[in-house]
DNA sequence: GTCTGTAAGTGAGGAATATCACAAAAAAAC
DNA sequence: GTTTTTTTGTGATATTCCTCACTTACAGAC
């Protein structure tokens, strides 16, 4: 267990377990508490009126949850949170969090380092976005999968979450059938292969090239 | 000056007085200062290797810059930062700042609720641009500078900073010839009208329903 | 005033992406 | 093993947006 996350474990809270496909959080709720994943995986996700469902993250271990409202008066969830597997996360209550802040320097500095992160990865994943198009947001995603949830071979690397190609999609806020058409067109160019339902990237070096990647560093380029 | 502005001042730093025009740092600049922002604009932009412009934000007074880099190992800035009009800014080292954060717990949280504000403000953009495509990257730009650099008025509200279809067009990360376009469309639909060269929206809720506006408040809903 | 440079506006064509409508394949349920 | 449901794949077409090429409008220099 590393100093930050012994951190969060010596603040009073709870431990909620969550079954595949259960939601921890819908937005619009009203929030109350903070999450430390313990283990699992958590989809962050975002709805729009018009059915589409926008995916931001796939948090697990050690990731943090709902910290966007804690400074709020009128706190509300702006994301929904559903474990894509069983789960298990670490619930603080705001008020608790914040009177540790208060007293633990060191406690709000990790927070300030864990939140710039984030930050970090969001403006990284905004600029793929916007300025290399849909086929930019998929390369992006499936780097900072195999960033995240990648396990190494000798010809590449094993994207080990299975997800269907709409969850695919929901990341990159692309149309199933667009995506699809996109993981056609890197199989043909010998970019990626499918292994028993998972991707596994035979050229990263591809995906970073077209996306002029800026090799941030695994702690920024992935998806938790 | 409110509470959070005193507490930056009473950290050592030095006062830098920029021109239009003049670059603060530049993306890929060895990351030494965070800065607060004391008088004029500052714009926060971020270049693509094809020529491409991304602006991300317009700063102005109380605003920080150059934040995110703080707690890296080998920080460099990621973005550029170029005064739009005669700025003035205070610049406080890393280092200082982290004693400072590490003996003032009130200074950390007022960070955290700085940077968890940036954090809501991006989010909020990227949902816009990623649901609702470029017109609502535009119909949000607008909503936010009217927000942070709208004069009211009976019959609407005028922004008040000049902007060229260019500069517009980058906070979109849209072709100029688009932009014109969609400005052209607004015009026509009697949603905006130009006066003396500015921006003047007479019908700032049509945007917010095209893009389904959350109405998430001008402390997040701006471009600062 | 004229000249000159920058910004705004616009048409035409093309690339990227979405949508609709299915068929084929795979997975899950029985 | 068969049925049912879900997921994947693909063509046709529509929409969005970009690029190129150019004209018009405006502002500042001289």
């Amino acid at each position: 267990m590393d100093s930050v996350t012994r951190q969060f474990y010596e603040i009073p809270g709870k431990i909620i377990t969550l079954q595949s496909g259960e939601y921890l959080f819908h937005e619009g709720d009203q929030a109350k508490y903070f999450y430390f994943v313990r283990s699992g995986k958590i989809f962050i996700t975002k709805y729009a009126e018009s059915g589409r469902v926008l995916s931001l993250r796939l948090a697990t271990k050690s990731s943090i949850i709902g910290e966007l409202p804690l400074y709020e008066e009128n706190p509300v969830y702006i994301f929904n949170a559903v474990a894509q597997v069983p789960s298990e996360v670490y619930a603080i209550e705001f008020p608790t969090l914040h009177s540790y802040l208060e007293k633990k320097p060191s406690l709000a500095i990790s927070l300030l380092k864990i939140i710039g992160q984030h930050m970090r990865k969001q403006h990284s994943k905004f600029r793929d976005l916007l300025l290399y198009g849909k086929k930019g947001a998929l390369y992006s995603t499936l780097i900072r999968l195999a960033n995240s949830y990648g396990e190494k071979f000798d010809d590449g690397t094993l994207i080990s979450v299975p997800l269907t190609n709409q969850e695919l999609a929901n990341y990159s806020a692309t149309a199933r059938e667009s995506l699809n058409r996109m993981l056609g067109e890197l199989r043909r160019q010998n970019v990626i292969e499918m292994r028993d339902g998972l991707i596994f990237i035979k050229n990263i070096d591809f995906l970073k090239s077209e996306i002029q990647c800026e090799n941030c560093g695994k702690e920024i380029c992935n998806i938790e």
